[in-house]
DNA sequence: ACCTGAACACCGTTCAAGT
DNA sequence: ACCTGAACACCGTTCAAGT
């Protein structure tokens, strides 16, 4: 049983996890310090080097939540139609770009280069890959089903992730401004061009 | 006539920016420093301050400068081949694509929120509407050839910038490391993306 | 008109010292 | 074991002063 407001924190790495996602969210990826995440925690400005190795792994730590949080968004596509394939993959459209919208500043940390190749540690890799092997289920259902043309997983999964992918950080990057605004909208836009992706361009 | 040795520049800002792409390109977004920049150009650090209204500034002129690329890499694809706009529509997949992956720090810039929506001035705006309306002049040939499915110009259009800018950016996010190392697998996974686009995944 | 250098407030990181 | 505060090298920005 730790107390708040003794000299040792107890659960300092959580608030500070907190803490940088509140800041992350109001500042954006450039406004945000590490010194203003530790007075925001209410901690010294040395205080996060216990728990982070650097700026970058308190950034990465934030950037594999929002990873944790896409891959349970795929899960729970699947489980909401555990019969259908073609609406398992509307929903995880949906699901990605909602999410994406929803927190704009952790898609770019997620997706934006903030964090340096070499700073990628194997937790954030690994949610990463959670996240993307959850739409791959998602396709192989649609493949055992019968429902798609003959491809390989792999090509269907990519197509499928570039396009929720592409149409989240549009939005997030303010390319659609007008078009997306409400969450209606943007719901709108995600089931159009999955449905486009699912039957095609041509006629 | 201006002479380089002398303590005017005469073409600094030209200079400025030069050296911005060479250390965006070097250093990533994150390690770009204005100073840095400065000293690069073989200025003082205040320098920059005659030709930029600040940091933001310089980030914006360069990004312009990448929607201007991209803008061009649309045309080109079009007038490639001018009969066949499912071609044109291919080519400007590739050509997006491959200049993304050519210049990945340049494409986090223009789409990872690097630049705060308010230091988006109306030149940069501009030149990014001009790269999109590229892509729709192609879909729009595609209408006026009645190869496509009777659909809004806009969700077409939305659909492939989508497909395409997705797979892009999830490249040079390095979330496809393996898949994605060579030009020719970048190439044929857009060709792949686009093929799926075209013709749908279902049956 | 254009550039420099000192100045200021901030930042990331380290490390001896405190509890 | 965990946190603080001084210290260092850096950064963005401003402004009087130089050419």
């Amino acid at each position: 049983m730790k107390s708040k407001n003794s000299y040792h924190h107890g659960d300092l790495r959580n608030a500070l996890l907190q803490a940088g996602e509140r800041l992350l969210a109001k500042e954006g990826v450039v406004g945000l310090s590490l010194r203003s995440v530790a007075k925001e925690a209410g901690v010294s400005h040395s205080a996060p080097y216990r728990h982070f190795r650097d700026k970058g792994a308190l950034l990465s730590a934030i950037a594999q939540a929002g990873f944790e949080r896409l891959a349970e968004a795929m899960d729970k596509a699947e489980k909401q139609h555990p019969d259908d394939p073609a609406k398992q993959l509307l929903a995880a459209g949906i699901g990605y770009v909602t999410l994406a919208v929803g927190n704009p500043e952790t898609a770019n940390l997620m997706f934006g280069g903030a964090i340096k190749p070499d700073e990628k540690d194997a937790e954030l890799m690994e949610a990463g890959d959670r996240a993307f092997q959850g739409l791959v289920r998602i396709i192989e259902n649609g493949q055992q089903a019968g429902i798609y043309k003959e491809r390989e997983t792999m090509e269907l999964a990519l197509a499928a992730w570039s396009s929720s992918h592409g149409l989240a950080l549009l939005i997030t990057a303010g390319k659609l401004k007008d078009a997306a605004s409400s969450e209606e909208q943007v719901t709108q836009l995600a089931a159009s061009v999955c449905e486009i992706l699912s039957r095609g361009m041509l006629k």
